[in-house]
DNA sequence: GCCAACGTTGGC
DNA sequence: GCCAACGTTGGC
């Protein structure tokens, strides 16, 4: 893991857009935030950044990881240019699937932004929350 | 500026 | 389908 890069978990629902989409379209950007505080993190994030891929709703899991293939821009879809998006591109899907219901019985991810809020769609993750993290699915974190 | 009403997200 | 958390809206 280098140091001067950060580490985020971002959400989409399968229905709307899944893991699967992701790695066929190679790079998505990533657009529809429409909260502030996401807004916020979506705007901090640098090109090369990781991101865990989590899917909402249905499977509620971490299934691979993304990483930053393009920081903030003017989000396409929102009218007025108030909003912004990100382009992602897939990296590797997680060897093991990490659930939320693991996610909350491990105590030493109980300070993950995931847990704490949960309706907030882009998160930061901790570079030894995300080592935990990978750790669990069998990703490799050496890369 | 306060707060009730309402909408949305997302877990269960 | 229900509900908790939380953001937004609008009346006052």
């Amino acid at each position: 893991m280098s140091a001067d890069r950060s580490y985020w978990l971002v959400k989409s629902e399968p229905d709307a857009f899944s893991w699967d989409e992701q790695v066929i379209n190679d790079i998505e950007p990533w657009t529809g935030v429409r909260n502030h505080q996401a807004k916020k993190n979506l705007a901090t994030m640098k090109q090369g950044d990781l991101a865990f891929f989590y899917h909402s709703n249905v499977g509620r899991e971490i299934v691979g990881i993304v990483e930053i293939a393009r920081e903030a821009y003017p989000d396409p879809t929102a009218d007025n240019g108030a909003w912004v998006c990100v382009d992602m591109k897939a990296v590797a899907p997680m060897p093991r699937s990490v659930t939320l219901a693991e996610i909350k019985a491990s105590p030493e991810l109980s300070e993950l932004a995931l847990v704490r809020q949960s309706r907030l769609s882009v998160v930061p993750v901790s570079a030894d929350h995300w080592e935990i993290l990978c750790r669990m699915g069998g990703m490799d974190t050496k890369e």
